[in-house]
DNA sequence: GTCTATAACGTGATAGAC
DNA sequence: GTCTATCACGTTATAGAC
């Protein structure tokens, strides 16, 4: 059974990176198995669709952010803190893989998707606008971020700035999505010395 | 060579707004071939690679926007009316067709694109931000945007506000995108009525 | 739980007739 | 300039042995 849980977890792991850096249509279960030494049908077994296998990835992200921001939600926590954890968390998988964000990667695909997945997606995305719409709202009611309008739709801005700015990092380099994240603070009038 | 031009063109179409809407993974010459009542291999006699076909859409795009633009860069024209034509025309094929920006439709294939659709992008990418970065600055000059850091990065930042604006559109309806341009115009602290 | 083998299909692309 | 016919390959997925 570790056996077994470990395949999985590695497949997982690989499927992830593919997904975020392909999109749903530019990986294959060829380029899961080979790199891992078994065969395509294995991972079929693990993951009967590749619909299965795009879930699994996405509901992962699910569980990822619920951790980072229960705490938040429940009315604890800085929201200076909140996002800069989200933006270096951003900069770094597109430093370091080169990747899209999990939601700019479907939705590129979108008119491609078996159900199952847009659904997911679509819950990922809702989850974390809502926590950023709380972080905007939160930040500027402690004076602590700066901007006009309805914080639902700055926090809209925020999230699409940042997978906009992972999609052209693929063209121009990393630098262009420290130099976006950069924007983005100084807009909110953030004094930072980091991010640019 | 009327008739040639013709098909010729209608391809283009074709072509064009498949590769915005699924990306240039998610679209097959069948796609384009069928509708039209032709044969897959007359697609072939046109553009003999999917690479020339996609290209030749990139380029379609390049020459919109110097001929959009041209008067502007050469020191004539007001920068808000260059931002909202540019705008404006992102929300309406956003509203009307669901479609992705084509540099984003690009950027997201990235890793499994042919060479010469990367360099063409490339071009298109380059020649968009060079202008709204002269947009930007002019813009700032005249006391009519109104932005702190350098114009560059805030181009940047624009242009990847709305290619992941028109990304989220695809999960959350049009009223993204609009959502979020109006935000753009609210940051820059320009009046406008229409947008949100 | 993982394998071999293969089905069933769609893909981009080419050859050569007309 | 467009056709028919087809190639060679990669795809997701399944059946059944071990």
């Amino acid at each position: 059974m570790a056996a077994q849980t470990d395949t999985r977890t590695k497949i997982l792991a690989s499927a992830d990176r593919l997904l975020r850096r392909r999109g749903f249509n530019g990986f294959s279960y060829q380029d899961i198995s080979e790199p891992l030494g078994i065969r395509n049908a294995a991972v079929h077994y693990h993951f009967p669709t590749k619909a299965d296998l795009a879930v699994a990835v996405i509901d992962g992200y699910r569980r990822i952010l619920r951790d980072r921001t229960a705490a938040f939600m429940a009315g604890d926590g800085d929201p200076i803190a909140q996002l800069d954890g989200f933006i270096d968390f951003s900069t770094a998988e597109c430093c370091e893989e080169s990747t899209m964000c999990p939601v700019g990667a479907l939705s590129s695909d979108y008119y491609s998707l078996p159900e199952p997945i847009r659904t997911a997606g679509n819950r990922l995305l809702e989850e974390l606008l809502a926590w950023m719409t709380r972080v905007c709202t939160v930040g500027r009611e402690q004076g602590k971020f700066h901007f006009e309008g309805d914080p639902a739709i700055k926090a809209e801005q925020i999230v699409a700035s940042l997978q906009g700015a992972r999609q052209l990092a693929r063209f121009r380099g990393a630098q262009a999505m420290q130099d976006i994240a950069g924007q983005i603070r100084r807009d909110l009038s953030i004094d930072s010395s980091r991010g640019s």
